[in-house]
DNA sequence: TTAGTATCGTTTCAAACGAAACGATGTCAA
DNA sequence: TTGACATCGTTTCGTTTGAAACGATACTAA
């Protein structure tokens, strides 16, 4: 029951091609929709403790494989190295990363928590679990695995890497 | 087998807090990922027509309830209100679009399609159905319905309206 | 009437974005 | 060695974004 929003449904009078087209039951609208919904919960929260959603995801792997270079951040991430660059830099200047450049290989630079970092990173991710807690809690528990087979599936099926 | 990226994994040494996270498993953060995964698809096809996803957007509810104010079409896209103006004057000036004041609230500007318009949205709405068609096909019958259940609970799910 | 308030669509502003250019470092083959 | 090319992270550029301010129109109550 979410297609009688506004009442109306798509009104008949189609021009002369057809197939009746309705946005609100188009893939990719939903799972954008769905994306931005949940997404702009999960920065509502951390709002509060100063951090964007990309800051978040730095903070996330930072977390589970320090010390790694900003350019694994961008694979592990899914976000290009600008936008890396500049969560990092805002990290640093907030005092929760550590940024040091690499013995061996000059150019890359190797980022970990500060004391505070690991505080705060300690702090947040029960936030992540609880808010995960509470989308899936509506799901049934077969749902649930099925949403992470999708979840692959659409994420690596179309678009072979270049 | 999505998870083996890089090959380590959270690396063990886990700082005192125990509950091991990881990004990858994260479903917001995955449902982020696939979602964007699927816009680009979506706007890369439509890039030739000369469409972004708001102009799209905003073509797909004309084609289904036109004439509408940009309003209604603020609340069937999803989109907030600067947005849809944008979208709107660019599909105008692109002749693709008609807007003319309402006879009866002119406070409210009517939306419908140019001939050019319509031609153009009979021409995109078969490519939109084809994206859709090969992002399903990797699915079976049951997860698509799955699905569909799934991206409404998560759409209506958090956060009450104020 | 006339205030006062609400709604519609546009515009303004600052922040965030992606693509490309960049300087610095590393690698490989001649 | 040297030169050509690849990779890393930052910065620059022009565009897109959402929030708020805005002018215009409509509604409501005195």
């Amino acid at each position: 029951m979410s297609k009688m929003a506004g009442g109306s449904r798509p009104s008949g009078r189609q021009g002369a091609a057809g197939a009746t087209f309705v946005l609100d039951d188009f893939l990719p609208y939903r799972l954008s929709v769905a994306a931005n919904r949940v997404s702009r919960a999960l920065a509502e929260r951390y709002a509060a403790h100063g951090l964007s959603i990309p800051e978040w995801r730095v903070m996330a792997v930072v977390g589970g494989f320090a010390p790694l270079s900003s350019n694994e951040v961008c694979r592990r991430t899914e976000m290009d190295k600008a936008k890396v660059s500049r969560a990092v830099t805002r990290l640093v200047a907030a005092g929760l990363l550590a940024r040091r450049p690499d013995e061996t290989d000059r150019r890359l630079i190797t980022l970990s928590f500060t004391a505070k970092g690991r505080r705060t990173y300690e702090a947040i991710v029960p936030l992540a679990l609880a808010l995960e807690r509470e989308l899936t809690a509506a799901l049934e528990p077969g749902e649930r695995r099925t949403l992470e087979r999708i979840l692959d599936k659409l994420r690596d099926g179309p678009a072979a890497a270049p």
